[in-house]
DNA sequence: TAACGTTATGTAATATTATAACATTTTGAA
DNA sequence: TTCAAAATGTTATAATATTACATAACGTTA
């Protein structure tokens, strides 16, 4: 009964998942996910998790690290996650997902003096948001 | 009987942790240290997440998100830990803080078009290290 | 130096995040 | 239509991190 779904290529519980994802308008964490889908018939933290992996690998989601929390891919047609930059407010917590391609130019190009090429960066910037420095 | 010891400002608990971390030429993680540091006289997570916290604070080292682990500070001096970068090899797991300073200023200076002014970043690549490339 | 606020410590308990292991089902292609 | 790969369901447990509260040490400064 698993069936592919809306989104190509993703079956029931990933959609489950992003669909949650989707709707938040803010990081979310694995057990928040999990305790939001049980009415979706998704019961266990493995579900969860096996999802998540998945739709990072796809380029659906991204993780915030710093925050252990999980996010829409922000970036139009993103089919891989290999570079991800975030603005996160140190007050309100908002996270945004950076889109600059200067930015990404800057570090897909990067190399650093070991000669080690880089497939992948994960860059999360602290600050305050404007609503938080106006306060 | 708390007294500062070695390295300026730094109590007991917190030198022990960070003799640890310096001892080990990876990053250690929190539960690692603790077991490492039992006969010294820590002996529970709150004592090692306290001197974890403080040793961030001061700079003296860093956590490496995608790892849960920490690793000494690798510049000289550092007083502040807001500017950190990482190279992680995704086979080893090898973790070097990567110092360049053009780096550093292009991403100390980055200002997105949200006008967000950002006092903190950190950066994690991944890729292959020079010994996993060649294997 | 006595008193006081701040910082650090010790300790037990618990919360949060993530994975292991294994049986079963679904899927898509040969 | 069978077969391997991927996804699922489920239980248990591992790994990471924090709360809460009592006590002790520190460094002012009155």
């Amino acid at each position: 009964m698993t069936k592919m779904h809306k989104e190509n290529n993703l079956t029931k519980n990933q959609q489950i998942v992003l669909d949650l994802i989707e709707k938040s308008r803010e990081p979310v964490k694995a057990y928040s996910i999990l305790s939001n889908v049980k009415k979706k018939g998704i019961k266990a933290p493995p579900q969860v998790y096996r999802a998540l992996e998945k739709l990072i690998k796809v380029g659906k989601i991204h993780k915030v690290e710093s925050k252990n929390a999980f996010v829409v891919c922000k970036n139009t047609n993103c089919e891989v996650s290999n570079a991800t930059a975030f603005s996160i407010c140190q007050a309100c917590e908002k996270v945004t997902e950076i889109i600059n391609s200067k930015l990404s130019k800057y570090l897909k190009s990067f190399q650093d003096n070991t000669g080690m090429k880089y497939k992948k960066y994960n860059l999360e910037f602290f600050g305050l948001c404007q609503k938080c420095k106006s306060k």
